[in-house]
DNA sequence: CGGAATCCAATGGTCAGACCACAGCTCAGG
DNA sequence: CCTGAGCTGTGGTCTGACCATTGGATTCCG
């Protein structure tokens, strides 16, 4: 039985989307560069304008262009930037149980913690030094509370080093952050529970202002699961 | 200074993007459900087929539908969304990509053979024990050995039991099977590289079978360790 | 001459209608 | 009963047009 694969049907708009991300990721066009209008890379490619804005679309929602209506679609400057929206749209949509959240959660961000105790630059300290201040200061008003709670969770991320590992990170907290804002804002009006996070935050601080990445995987995973509980309760 | 928030217009498709993943989130069209025809959707809408179309490209792209030409529009089954599309297009446009990855990787592979300890079931570890022995079957051809070791580390993704996990475990892999396949097809040309990594990953299937989550961590961190080096030398 | 209001060309956003290729069904003809 | 031709509906593509916005060139006035 002679193995015949099915013939795809490559459709143009795909071809065109294959083309673009190879020029874009061989560098042909670099971040912020201006590509050729819509109607110049119809023709150029023999094609219809329909089949290249399809195509745009699709690199516009994946975050790789940006299109500005009346000037031009430009070459996202942010490839190496913060969440992966296309992540979040997946995870907004799919019914994704808190406890598979918090599960990848804890596995990555218990691992940026202890990453962050290595590699953590002195900018990267003061930084996190710093979200930490403010949120002792306003730990009274659970609102910008919250919001301290999510900067100092991505401070850790970025003193981990990994533009990846970052990314997902973030992606997966301000998912969370946005999804459960009414419970964190519940909690954190609680003062007793605020000072408890307060203080677990800064377990993990001084763990990694000390280098000390045993410590900082120990407090990341004790806060988490703490998080995880005050959530579910 | 008061805050002037710019008025943010609302593009047509992205419109017609939101509404569809309302419809699907909410249940409204089920998975494997057909969606109205792209002229008809236009018409309910009161919008051009051209604005449609440019929304079913973005969710098609981002796997939540699935265009059959001459045939119809179809809600993607999530029992086949084993990876995460986006993402991979996403990852495949970094530079310099391995260190990172293989960093992800670690830090996810290694929580989830742990939990595949904890968690198979009993299907899961006759799957696990199958792939291996299908790999020892064919250790001296390369080619079928590199699929196998990845079907390997997939099955463990499964038995972890967490489909967000799974899917992102899924997708690097995938990724990296794919980037670094002929790097991979010479490492195993070597009887003594292929030999060691079927050692490995023995040692780590034994530790999941005997529920040793703490020695399926250390299995699979000293095998993914390796594996790195191999493909960095 | 300088600055400001105006105009205009380019670009993305949208639309309407057309044609093609393909999948699935119907139904006549063997 | 089975087969195959033809019809219908669908996605895939193209054409050409118009609108809205942007940014710079142009023009006009002090």
């Amino acid at each position: 039985m002679p193995e015949f694969t099915p013939i795809k049907t490559r459709k143009v708009y795909e071809e065109i989307i294959d083309q673009l991300r190879e020029l874009i990721s061989t560098g042909t066009y670099s971040p912020g560069d201006k590509l050729p209008s819509e109607r110049d890379m119809a023709q150029m490619l023999g094609v219809s304008r329909a089949s290249v804005r399809e195509a745009v679309v699709v690199l516009q929602a994946m975050g790789f262009l940006v299109v500005r209506a009346g000037e031009g679609t430009f070459v996202s400057k942010s490839i190496n930037n913060e969440t992966i929206e296309p992540l979040a749209a997946i995870l907004s949509m799919e019914r994704n149980p808190l406890a598979q959240l918090m599960e990848v959660r804890r596995i990555l961000e218990v691992e940026a913690a202890a990453l962050a105790a290595e590699r953590a630059t002195e900018q990267d300290r003061l930084k996190m030094v710093e979200v930490l201040n403010d949120m002792k200061a306003v730990a009274d008003r659970s609102q910008q509370g919250v919001e301290f709670d999510l900067y100092f969770h991505f401070a850790i991320a970025d003193a981990a080093h990994n533009p990846l590992l970052r990314r997902i990170i973030k992606t997966l907290d301000n998912m969370m952050h946005q999804t459960f804002l009414v419970n964190r804002n519940e909690m954190y009006s609680d003062p007793k529970t605020a000072d408890r996070i307060l203080g677990e935050h800064q377990i993990i601080l001084d763990a990694i202002l000390n280098c000390d990445s045993a410590a900082a995987r120990e407090g990341m995973l004790k806060h988490l699961e703490h998080v995880e509980r005050g959530l579910t309760t």
